[in-house]
DNA sequence: CGGCCTTTGAAGATC
DNA sequence: GATCTTCAAAGGCCG
């Protein structure tokens, strides 16, 4: 994956764009390749002591930590080979005969027109899918779905609304598809700084970096081994959020039967040109769609809206935002990291998280760069209308406005 | 019981 | 365009 590597003038973040924030100090914590999470956890905790001391650890080469082979690799093992076999499935048609994300109601299917697809190659520029959209999703968003020639799927958005739904299970991410064309020259992964030592707890850190190029190539092997982060109705898991009814979806696309609960919440509050508002978020197989989260869970404050608004934003559902590529990778490996050490304090976590994120090389945070991407993308299309700024808190946005306005009367 | 902590990244708001 | 703020997940901890 020769445009993953950095090389001169690579999309993926030339290296002039790699900022380098290192200290005076230089210490960089020596992640290497068997690193375990004891080791971080201990780093955390010694760092967390004593702030100021041991800032000179460790410090080794940007191949070490960066190495190529880590010991998380074999959840990409066992997922490359899900993926692998979720491809295969696609092509012989698979998918339409047994979905893996009964729930998700948004298909990519690939182009089985497209005659590279045939002899089992699949190149990044060769692949295309063709989108199976909401047959009752008559929106922009949707609009701009059915353009698969533009280039820049960005412009849509990055306005993607999610619907929450249990626990720990975020909607978006069965996305196991991956069309090169959707590449994103609007979202590129930013990472890949050099690490800097967090002042409070002296533990590595980057500061936020800036974006690298828009386009992060993904190879096939790269997308083939791709782990599904949640794995939320991964059926090699066995844990299924969602129970699916009895004999499974007899629709033959899924994807396109959609009912009336899920279209509303899919348009609800966000778009104009949605129906009816949904009594639950129940997907027509009776899954739940996780992405929303129910009024009773959340309710979003509402500002200056009319009693009768305020009646139907009750009943609104939250959509959260979709998750990015460190927080895709945050669940997939969470649960390994708390394996293995007895920690579970997620802050604590979050930070040996943090550390492993950037001892990722390219190719690896790519993988979650493209999959973050491409649930921004699903969540976009799913939810038209939505924006990050729905979920603010109104009541602070109102306060800030109101800060800003006393300022400038005082001026 | 609600908010904080802690991480990175995306998006919106503001300057 | 740069900068700041908020939110997304997670679960222990604390007032």
């Amino acid at each position: 994956m020769p445009q993953l590597n950095g090389g001169g003038g690579d999309d993926l973040g030339a290296n002039d764009e790699m900022i380098s924030f290192k200290d005076e100090g230089e210490q960089e914590e020596k992640i290497s390749e068997n690193v375990s999470a004891e080791r971080d956890l201990d780093d955390v905790k010694s760092s967390l002591v004593n702030e100021s001391e041991n800032n000179s650890s460790s410090s080794d080469s940007e191949a070490e930590r960066r190495p190529r082979t880590r010991p998380d690799s074999d959840v990409y093992e066992k997922t490359r080979d899900y993926f692998s076999e979720a491809l295969r499935r696609q092509q012989d048609g698979g998918f339409f005969k047994s979905p893996h994300y009964p729930g998700y109601p948004f298909l990519m299917i690939p182009d089985l027109t497209n005659p590279y697809l045939s002899n089992g190659s699949l190149s990044p520029s060769a692949r295309t899918y063709l989108q199976m959209k909401w047959p009752l999703l008559d929106v922009p968003g949707s609009a701009a779905i059915k353009d698969s020639r533009s280039p820049t799927p960005g412009h849509l958005s990055n306005k993607v609304p999610v619907v929450q739904h249990a626990h720990h299970v975020h909607p978006l991410t069965p996305l196991i598809t991956y069309s090169n064309e959707h590449f994103s020259p609007g979202t590129p992964p930013s990472h890949l700084s050099p690490e800097i030592l967090d002042p409070k707890t002296g533990i590595p850190r980057t500061p936020h970096p800036s974006e690298l190029s828009p386009y992060y190539p993904l190879s096939p092997g790269a997308v083939g081994s791709i782990a599904h982060p949640l794995g939320w109705l991964m059926p090699q898991q066995g844990q299924h959020m969602y129970s699916i009814p009895p004999g499974g979806f007899r629709h033959p696309y899924p994807a396109l039967a959609m009912n009336a609960s899920m279209s509303s919440l899919v348009s609800s509050r966000f778009s104009p040109h949605m129906v009816t508002p949904p009594p639950h978020s129940l997907h027509q197989t009776g899954i739940p769609h996780p992405a929303i989260v129910s009024p009773a869970i959340k309710q979003e404050p509402s500002g200056d809206l009319s009693p009768s608004m305020h009646k139907d934003e009750d009943k609104k559902p939250h959509i959260k935002k979709p998750l990015n590529a460190f927080m895709l990778y945050m669940k997939e490996m969470r649960a390994k990291v708390v394996a293995e050490c007895t920690l579970k304090e997620s802050a604590a976590i979050n930070q040996i998280l943090g550390r492993r994120w950037h001892s990722l090389s390219r190719e690896e945070q790519a993988k979650y760069y493209e999959l973050a991407r491409k649930e921004r993308q699903l969540h976009s299309q799913l939810y038209p209308g939505w924006s990050a700024r729905d979920n603010y808190s109104q009541l602070n946005v109102t306060e800030k406005k109101w800060h800003i306005l006393t300022m400038k009367t005082k001026n």
